[in-house]
DNA sequence: CTGTTAGCGCCTTCAT
DNA sequence: ATGAAGGCGCTAACAG
C-alpha cells in the first residue's frame, strides 16, 4: 500500500521504475482515483476553495467567478459554490459548511451587510477557519478584518457625478440599493459627496432606495417617473439595476438620453449592446476574481498593485473608470 | 464519542435530553463542525454534486446554474464547480475529480462533443461513477447513455425557419458554431431541414461556421457582410453569438431589421434589452437547471413531464418557443 | 441509554 | 527501496 501511494503521489525517485510503472498501469486499468476524503483526512487539508456569493446568474458575480475559476483550475484547486441570494444567514452557514469541508480557503464575494449580529458571527466563523490554518479573502468591502480585493466604489461614484456635472446636469436622481450594503453605500456616498463638493445643495440629488436587483432598478425608475421626475440624469447603483431602469423608462415613454441621461456601474458585458449603449463605470471584474483567487491560493499577483500595511491585511485596489456611451448627453430639458 | 456523534446527528430519542443539551452546548461554544471528510469516509457518501459546464460567465450556463443551485441548496447538497472552457479533456478530468470526491451525483451541462475518443472516455468514467453508486445526468444531448434534460433544439431551429418564412424571407444566413457540438448540430439541422421542407433549395441557406461564442458571432456576421450578403435574415445558433453578430452588423453599417432580420436562440435575459430587442427562441433555462438537479438528487419533478422508456434512461424535454421581437420584420431589401 | 471497538482509505513515520 | 503499523475524525455495530 505504501509503495502504491508513493508511486501515485510522490513523483520523486523513491520507487523503482519498474514497480512504479506496474502500479501506474494497474491504476489506469482499474481507472483508480484515490479517495479524496481519505486523502484529506490523512493530510488534514486539500486544495479546495469555497466561493460564496449572491447568485452566479447575476452577470457581475458571473464575471468575477469566471476569473476565479480560471486561476483555481490553473492551480488544480477544487471550487465549491455557495449562493446566498443575499441572505446574511446563508452566508454564515456556507462559511461553516466550508469549514466542515476543511476548505483551504474561503472567498466571500460581494457586498457585506451592515449588521452587528452578522458581523460578529462572520468574524467568529472566519476566525476559527483561520485558526485552523485556512485562508480567506473578500471581494468588496466587508467591515471585517482580512485580505480583500477592493473596487474603487466611492471613487467611481464620485467620477460619475463629475462626468454628469461636466455635461451640464444639475439635478440628479439615484436608483440605489439598500444602504446597508457596503457597496451601495460607497457608490452612492461617493456620488452624493461629489455633487455637494461641486457646491450644489443636497436637495439636488433625489435618492430612491429599492432592491439591489433588476427589479429594484425597474421599480426605482418607474416610481421616479411617476412622482414627476425633475432630474435630468439618473445614476443607478449597478448595471443590473440600470437594466431594470431602462426597461421601466421605455415603458413610461421616457427617452434616454433625450429626456434623461442614464449611468450604471460595473460595465457588465451587455451594457455596450443595450439600446442605447449605456454609460457606466468599468471594473475589471474577471481580474478581480483572478486576483482574489490568487490572494487565497497565495500565488503571486500579476500586475495588480498591493496596498498593505506592514503585516496588516493585504488589499488589492481595482480602479473604477467612467465609460461614456450613448445613454448620456448634455441635459436638453428645461 | 459515539454519544456525541448521536447527539449531533441522530435527531432521534437515543440520547438523554440532559446529555444531548450538554453536547450541543459544548459544540456551540467551540463552534464545532464535524469534519466532513471523516464523515464522508465513514458514511461512504455525502450530499455533494459536481457541476460541469463550459463557463459560468456565459449567460446560458449562468441561468442553468442558478436553477441548479436553488434546488441543491434547498436539499442541503454541496455543489462543486468545474469549468471546461469547452475542452473535452477537462470535462473528462472533472468527472474523474468528482469521482475522487465521491460525489453523489455529477451533472454535465451543455453540448456534448462528437468525438469517438471523448465519448469512450466519458462513458468509462461515468460508468465507474455509476457502478460505485453515483448518479449522473446531462443537460443537452450527449450521445451517451444516461438521464437527461433536453431542450427541443431541433424543434426550435425549425420553428425559427418557419417564422422567418412566414414573414416572407427566402434567403437565409446562419451563424453556426462547430457542427461537432450536438446542440449546434440540432439547432442548425432543424433550421435547414425546415427550409428544405418548405420547398426551397439547399442553396437558400448560407451557413458559416465559427466559434460558439460572442466572438464567433461577431466573426460570422462580419464575414457574411463582407462577402456580400444576399440573405435577408440571419439565424444565430445562440443568443451569445447573436450578441456578437449584432455588434458586427452595427459596425458594418447593416441595420437590423431594416437590412437584415436577426434571430438568436436561448432567450437569455438581456435579449429583450438590446438594440433592437432581439427575437429568439425561449428556453426555461433556470427550469432546466432545477429539473436536472432534481433528477440527480432523485427528488420528484415539479410539473415537468418525463418521457422515458420503461426502465430506460429518464428524459425531460423542454419546449423551445419562438419569441418575435423587433429584430425581425418582413424583408424589405430586394 | 451509553461506552467500546472496529473500520472507512489513505499517508507517513519507522523498521528493515 | 520496500513493507508494517499507526492515526486522521467519524460512525456503526456490539456490549454492557
Amino acid at each position: 500500500m505504501a509503495t502504491a501511494s508513493r508511486a501515485l503521489n510522490g513523483g520523486d525517485r523513491v520507487v523503482t521504475d519498474e514497480l512504479r510503472t506496474r502500479v501506474l498501469q494497474a491504476a489506469r486499468q482499474l481507472r483508480y482515483v484515490p479517495n479524496a476524503h481519505a486523502q484529506a483526512l490523512a493530510n488534514r487539508t486539500r486544495a479546495t476553495v469555497g466561493l460564496i456569493m449572491h447568485d452566479v446568474s447575476d452577470p457581475y458575480f458571473a464575471a468575477i467567478t469566471r476569473g476565479a475559476m480560471e486561476v483555481a483550475s490553473a492551480h488544480g484547486a477544487l471550487v465549491m459554490l455557495g449562493s446566498t441570494f443575499r441572505s446574511p444567514h446563508r452566508e454564515i452557514e456556507y462559511v461553516s459548511t466550508f469549514r466542515a469541508q476543511r476548505a483551504q480557503a474561503i472567498l466571500v464575494v460581494g457586498s457585506g451587510f451592515d449588521d452587528a449580529e452578522y458581523l460578529e458571527a462572520m468574524r467568529a466563523e472566519l476566525g476559527i477557519h483561520q485558526d485552523a490554518g485556512g485562508r480567506y479573502a473578500f471581494v468588496s468591502h466587508h467591515d471585517l478584518p482580512g485580505d480583500a480585493v477592493l473596487p474603487d466604489n466611492a471613487v467611481g461614484g464620485a467620477a460619475v457625478a463629475r462626468a454628469l456635472l461636466e455635461l451640464g446636469h444639475r439635478r440628479f436622481a439615484v436608483a440605489s440599493g439598500p444602504s446597508s450594503l457596503t457597496t451601495v453605500e460607497h457608490r452612492v456616498g461617493g456620488f452624493v459627496d461629489a455633487v455637494e463638493e461641486a457646491g450644489l445643495p443636497r436637495s439636488a440629488v433625489r435618492v430612491v432606495e429599492r432592491e439591489f436587483s433588476e427589479d429594484g432598478g425597474y421599480d426605482a425608475a418607474r416610481d421616479l417617473v411617476r412622482e414627476g421626475l425633475s432630474a435630468t440624469a439618473l445614476f443607478c447603483a449597478s448595471d443590473v439595476m440600470a437594466l431594470g431602469a431602462l426597461a421601466a423608462l421605455r415603458e413610461e415613454g421616457v427617452s434616454v438620453p433625450g429626456d434623461l441621461s442614464l449611468m450604471g456601474f460595473d460595465d457588465i458585458p451587455v451594457m455596450r449592446h443595450l439600446a442605447p449603449p449605456t454609460s457606466t463605470v468599468s471594473l475589471d471584474l474577471a481580474g478581480m476574481g483572478r486576483a482574489a483567487m490568487r490572494l487565497v491560493l497565495d500565488v503571486p499577483q500579476d500586475g495588480v498593485v498591493e496596498e498593505s500595511g506592514a503585516g496588516g491585511p493585504r488589499r488589492l485596489r481595482f480602479p473604477a473608470e467612467v465609460v461614456l456611451r450613448e445613454s448620456t448627453t448634455a441635459p436638453t430639458r428645461r
